[in-house]
DNA sequence: CAGAAAATTTAAAACGATTTAAAAAATAGC
DNA sequence: GCTATTTTTTAAATCGTTTTAAATTTTCTG
């Protein structure tokens, strides 16, 4: 219809007033008089004024935007199934509060910092949900600490940042004992990549399970692999080539336990009655695998809708009380383990 | 470090030139002097100079950002398997072309329309990819046909529009054929949502394989559900209840045959002795269910990507030759249906 | 070396809003 | 009715760029 745009110019004029005015009209400004604003309304409504959000933010210096920004490495891309419930709570929360998302994914480790500096810098987000990456990873680093408003998803060292975390070190201390009360004594765990935090927690979980009920440790069987479906079928493979023995599998997250167990299918290795599996994430793929997985359940959605308020919260200049907040994560039972009872 | 951001002001000043030099110079204008430009990126390299996008958008009037918008109705959430790929496609291609995505969902249906003017006009993107919808939303439709820069993802009966659609109706004709060369002759469809194309499109192939295959078409073998898992278990105990005789599945998607064959082996139904089953969409899921899902394969990421590319080609006025692109599907072979064989 | 032509630089006007400080209008006080 | 005060309105600056058209400098020609 009306094709060259209408702007706040054209508002006035039909309206009889000056641009400020429009403004403040719209805005609910207290200092405008009651007629008048309902003339503005009148003349934007009929114009059908909508906005323009990128004059507005050069002025007001606020985008009304964030980015959620995902680590580009093999391992943390789209694909991962508990990515999109994540998304989810994130726009729940940034809908509410008419937010807009930018998704971004960062450039691979190896990039010059500048990609990094130029998403910090160049005023398209006023705030950051960053997906956790490698400790290795310097620009994360940079980023989380760079003073930009930022929510790391994930554990930080240094107490000052905004982050919600997973409680990866309980879950997995959860699934091993889990393990042991069902009398199982070697327990492999197939481990996520160790240069990532979660990969780390969850060794560590596993490990204090272990020392808790007096079973000794054997770095043999513990193998280091990707968080793929793949990865956990040859874990399996690898055990069985080097004839580890072994009665039970935690494995780091549920792709990993459902290649394993694809695995053991293929040897003929009876589970639950031979090797009990727990997995972890509790992604939907593990409802629908024989036997069902039994798993650690995260809840991912309330992950994002607690990243993106405690943003919203900074943005606003709300004081965040909880600047570090841990979500609790719960064993799932289902037919892996054997033991329907918990 | 440097709070106050840098401006093109200040790096104008230090490099003794005018802004209106900077911006030549670093945008690569051939006006300016060799020696001129050599300063002038010195000069922004120390300050570190980070352009402030929403500056340039103004002016420029395009903001190098495009939006994906998902309809958001329960059946086409983020949670879709496939949507991750489609995203990952997308970003790819935006990623090489240095443009950002923004995600959004579209609020329902009822919704007034002012949401969906408010995404057309607030300025903050310079097209959209919109996921396909119901064909009764008549706010996608007036989106679609606004003439602002759309891709559609699906179906238009304009030829105008820019599309990008998977073959359906071919994919639905393969899976039937696939079933009836394999002797079954009572062909179940578990069909989604018959206010999406989608639906209709593979209803279609379905009917018209029956029809080339001089098979009578039978309406109670035909289900209409919500292309989820407990659609197609649901659907399956329906059949079962009323006593419906069939020994072959086709559902509209992969999450309703798996939910399928969970209620066949529930009622120890042998899949694929008894009843053959197929699916629509190759999700990983596909994979990892026993038996192993035969099912229509989609290259979602390609998608992705082909509408990626056309838009970006729409918004660089270059002429897109194929305005409506169809991308073709395949028939993958697993082992729900019996004879391994093609 | 003057004048024309070409190459380079820059001032100033956008882009579309918000906000501040000043101006104008309305109301109050006496 | 005339100030003083309060309420409303508005002009103008600003945000950080790009771009046009004009100004300036340099190079070329004869």
């Amino acid at each position: 219809m009306s094709h060259g745009n209408v702007t706040i110019k054209d508002v006035a004029k039909i309206a009889g007033v000056s641009p400020a005015t429009v403004s403040l009209a719209l805005s609910g400004d207290a200092r405008v008089n009651e007629k008048t604003r309902r003339l503005v309304e009148e003349a934007a409504q009929r114009l059908n004024y909508i906005p323009n959000e990128i004059g507005r933010s050069l002025r007001a210096k606020s985008t009304e935007t964030i980015a959620f920004i995902i680590p580009n490495t093999s391992h943390h891309v789209f694909s991962h199934p508990y990515f999109s419930q994540l998304l989810e709570g994130i726009t729940e929360v940034l809908d509410d509060n008419n937010y807009n998302l930018m998704l971004s994914t960062t450039p691979s480790e190896k990039e010059e910092s500048a990609a990094y500096d130029k998403i910090l810098r160049n005023r398209r987000v006023d705030g950051i949900i960053l997906s956790s990456a490698s400790i290795k990873d310097k620009n994360i680093l940079r980023m989380v600490e760079s003073g930009f408003p930022v929510v790391y998803l994930g554990k930080w060292h240094h107490d000052e940042v905004l982050t919600v975390e997973r409680d990866d070190y309980g879950g997995a201390y959860q699934a091993t004992e889990h393990l042991i009360r069902l009398g199982r004594k070697r327990i492999v765990h197939i481990s996520g990549p160790l240069d990532h935090q979660e990969g780390i927690d969850r060794l560590e979980g596993y490990k204090q399970a272990l020392l808790d009920h007096k079973i000794l440790y054997e770095a043999p069987l513990v193998i280091e692999k990707d968080f793929s479906r793949q990865a956990g079928y040859d874990a399996i493979a690898e055990l069985a080539h080097r004839q580890t023995a072994f009665d039970a599998v935690f494995a780091g997250n549920d792709l990993m336990a459902i290649g394993a167990l694809k695995r053991l299918k293929d040897m003929q290795v009876r589970v639950p009655q031979d090797v009990s599996v727990v997995g972890f994430d509790d992604i939907d793929m593990a409802t629908v695998v024989s036997p069902m997985l039994t798993t650690i359940h995260q809840p991912m959605r309330q992950i994002g809708r607690m990243a993106a308020e405690k943003l919203l919260a900074h943005l606003n200049n709300q004081e965040v009380t909880e600047k570090q907040s841990v979500v609790s994560t719960h064993l799932v039972v289902r037919e892996s383990c054997g033991a329907g009872s918990g």
